[in-house]
DNA sequence: TCTGGGGTCCTAGGACCC
DNA sequence: TCTGGGGTCCTAGGACCC
């Protein structure tokens, strides 16, 4: 039997909650992004989306085209809050829960909702409480897997509910521009179209008629997407909290900068934060990355792997600035970033320990040995057995 | 005043070991 | 001397999402 998942999508969050905080902004055109260098539109009232103004769009641009916007600058503890408060409150609905982002979620409510007749009435009534209750507005999609009611969600904005069934996969999903499916975005998308795949319908018939060109283009994603095209794939909401697997600070400098010396003091403070906040969620990790932003928009990457996992501030700045001096080559640099990967709980780390740490080197060189030579018998053992088996093969005949 | 900052996951090539 | 084929680990880059 099918499940029944919910994707609930917070409609302008970030908006939502400046409003909360300050009413006289509902009804106008408000902008949260920053407006310094390089500052870009995070996201915006659906006021200011009538004038053109979209995420992602520098904001400038979009106080060109909409010179009455209030630009926000955002209040990340605020949102972190009210983000809070509304996954508490969708876990009163039901317990698998699984969060997509800060405002998003996957619920599995196939046991609350297979009992529901009015499953529409039910979510209005749902909608309606979160407004009351937190304050925020949400839409929400329906479907039997996660793809689907991801694609749900997004149809209709804001406080929407939309349902996709099985049997109406193709004739809900394949009108909609192939730009529109989760996962292809602004790199494949117009490589599909250069090849008439303008629609999901036209996608959805190529894969299911084994398009080989389809196949090579998607590589290991191609099951993933024949399933989730024709209505399937995953429908398992994962409750595991959200556990990082890095953390990562980088800032785009006032001005582009060569200078060696410039360039370290951000690192300095990026490592230094990267550090306090690996400290406060107890997490140490196993790289330490810098990545450098050309002018020309080039990501140079470069990382180190530890000898043992830290989060100590000096360890990381140390590795950050070799880093950088062993790959900054007189080019333009316009941001720098610092992220340390692999983490692992502090705590973690004992059970972990190699088992040639107990020993000192002249042990762990002897047990390397052993184990070669263990190694090298067993292989010569196979070598032989495979050699008898050919031997009494040829004698039996 | 062109293009943020936080992430995840996948791929591909090279090193190294057996 | 010639030169295999697994496998794993590591690094860098890139696509994608919010």
């Amino acid at each position: 039997m099918s499940k029944i998942i919910l994707h609930i999508d917070l409609n302008t969050f970030f908006v939502r909650c400046e409003e909360l905080v300050n009413p006289l902004l509902i009804g106008k055109p408000v902008i949260i992004g920053h407006s310094g260098r390089g500052g870009i539109v995070s996201t915006c009232s659906y006021e200011a989306r009538k004038y053109g103004v979209h995420s992602g769009q520098p904001t400038f641009k979009a106080l060109e085209l909409c010179p009455n916007a209030i630009v926000i600058h955002g209040h990340y503890d605020l949102y972190s809050k009210k983000s809070k408060e509304f996954f508490n409150f969708v876990k009163k609905y039901s317990p698998i829960i699984e969060k997509a982002s800060i405002d998003e979620c996957y619920v599995d409510m196939t046991s609350q909702l297979s009992k529901v007749k009015d499953v529409v009435k039910y979510l209005e009534d749902f909608q309606q409480n979160l407004l009351k209750t937190v304050g925020l507005k949400c839409s929400i999609g329906v479907a039997p897997t996660k793809f689907l009611a991801k694609m749900a969600s997004d149809m209709k904005k804001p406080m929407g509910i939309t349902i996709i069934r099985r049997k109406d996969v193709r004739k809900i999903l394949d009108p909609l521009p192939i730009s529109s499916f989760y996962g292809i975005g602004k790199k494949t998308a117009p490589r599909l179209e250069a090849i008439g795949i303008k629609t999901i319908g036209d996608l959805a018939k190529l894969i299911n008629s084994d398009d080989p060109i389809i196949k090579q283009e998607f590589g290991k994603f191609y099951y993933v997407i024949k399933d989730w095209i024709n209505g399937y794939g995953s429908d398992e909401v994962d409750v595991e909290p959200w556990d990082p697997k890095s953390i990562g600070h980088s800032t785009t400098f006032i001005r582009d900068s060569s200078d060696l010396d410039e360039i370290k003091d951000y690192l300095r403070e990026l490592s230094k934060e990267v550090s306090e906040e690996a400290k406060a969620k107890n997490k140490i990790g196993f790289n330490v990355q810098i990545v450098l932003k050309t002018n020309e928009f080039k990501n140079i990457t470069r990382s180190t792997k530890l000898s043992k996992p830290t989060n100590d501030f000096e360890t990381i700045f140390n590795e950050a600035q070799i880093l950088l001096e062993k790959n900054l080559n007189g080019q333009e640099i316009r941001l720098c970033g610092v992220t340390l990967q692999n983490l692992i709980y502090a705590d973690d780390y004992v059970e972990q320990l190699s088992i040639f740490d107990n020993y000192d080197n002249e042990e762990r060189n002897a047990t390397k040995d052993l184990i070669r030579e263990l190694n090298r018998r067993m292989k010569k053992d196979t070598f032989m057995r495979a050699s008898d088996v050919l031997k009494e093969k040829h004698h039996g005949h």
